[in-house]
DNA sequence: AATTATCTAAATCTAAAGATTTAGAAATTT
DNA sequence: AAATTTCTAAATCTTTAGATTTAGATAATT
């Protein structure tokens, strides 16, 4: 959660010099900001969030050639906690998609009312995201097909289930691509019953071979019972 | 895309009777709105719908029970394109959440101004979605991760780039754990140039069997390559 | 024209996988 | 206490799978 008791501390980054003089006025007018660099290049940009360890930079991504969308990869490359949050001229849905994937939190049109401005900054500083209505929509829509193709994963009777434990354990390490011998070696027990195990998950899953069993075991959500693994960490 | 020459039908479903009167009256003083039905009932609602095919569906989640979220799920399950926008009184993430991913297109907090009600209405009729802050964030968060884990399959070079047409082909039927005699019948060759094949995948993904391939394309986004498919589909 | 990549195929072999039956020990459930 | 489930194991057998070598026919490239 955000310090409220702190100034936030913003670093600015837009190769127009114009741009950025009006957006450092702006800002500066709030008194609960705090404009701890403004430059006009990328490269210097990261320069100074090493130095400073900004909460917000406010970047243009319209900068020379593709740098903008290079710039987020490198700022996040850092593994310092700044949120990102874009400013650009144009209302491109690909190219904010792109920039939001690349790490951004935030995305602003410069034709935007001041106001928006400040509030999106108050909303990516506070951890969340900000973004254009048709963005909301389309991650959300991703969100969605991914949950439907989850959901697909468990429609009639899940053949897991009736796995015993050790099934499971065995289950877990033919997912992994792992022979009989290895398998008996991990769960120290003898081949043989390692055969016994995988005919009966065999004959539960109702298939006939390790593929087919592992197939199903990765499209109906088989997560293993993380029971002996710390034990077998260190074979 | 939304027709503007027509009014917008808008279907009520709330069971307090003072609620449902209070946005029945607020919405009819919109003069692009056309309220076609009000009932207190999620039931009857479901009726009103198949009879009048609303463009837009507000709904109270706060109904008796869980109803609210099985209403949704039925709704949807009409194969009606109704837009559905949940009115609640709760600032409940997690029942945003489950609202949302069961298939609603909106969320409004009754708390909320008037303006920011219909500007819900507006968006999600305009076939967007509308949600609170804090779920746009959980839904981008969502995208942001699986983002993560895709690209983390295309990290180093890519051993599936180095196979060839009909070693794509191979592999495509072994993911769908097919023996080699099966592979040599779908595809017309023998059973032995089928092996070939094989040992020439094991080879280049640098695995030694079956098993250990089928991973290997899963993790790494394999997609086959749609070559002579509809020949087989007879088979 | 020569080289290289690809697809095809056979033969041979070894190793691994899978099927099936039987059975004892321990733990759980009824 | 009796019955059931689970885990263990061996023996035996059949069937795939996989390794390796060799090689002819096209197709694509240089």
């Amino acid at each position: 959660m955000r310090d409220f008791t702190k100034k936030l501390r913003v670093l600015l980054i837009d190769d127009n010099a114009n741009h950025l003089r009006g957006i450092k006025e702006l800002i500066s007018l709030e008194t609960s900001y705090n404009v701890v660099g403004a430059t006009r290049n990328a490269n210097l940009g990261l320069g100074l969030i090493k130095k400073y360890h900004p909460d917000i930079v406010l970047m243009d991504i319209n900068m020379p050639e593709k740098d903008g969308l290079q710039a987020i990869q490198a700022i996040n490359k850092l593994g310092i906690s700044t949120n990102i949050l874009i400013l650009s001229g144009y209302d491109d849905s690909d190219l904010i998609y792109r920039s939001m994937k690349l790490g951004a939190r935030g995305y602003v049109l410069k034709t935007m009312a001041s106001s928006k401005l400040i509030d999106a900054i108050e909303t990516v500083a506070d951890g969340k995201v900000y973004l254009p209505s048709v963005l909301t929509t389309r991650f959300f829509e991703y969100f969605q097909n991914a949950a439907k193709e989850e959901s697909n994963a468990f429609v009639g009777e899940n053949l897991l289930t009736t796995l015993t434990g050790r099934e499971n354990e065995v289950l877990d390490l033919l997912t992994q691509g792992i022979n009989y011998k290895s398998i008996a070696e991990k769960l120290i027990i003898s081949e043989t019953t390692v055969k016994t195990h995988v005919n009966n998950i065999f004959q539960k899953l109702q298939v006939n071979d390790r593929t087919n069993a592992v197939l199903y075991a990765l499209t109906h959500g088989f997560k293993p019972s993380v029971t002996s693994q710390s034990v077998q960490a260190a074979a």
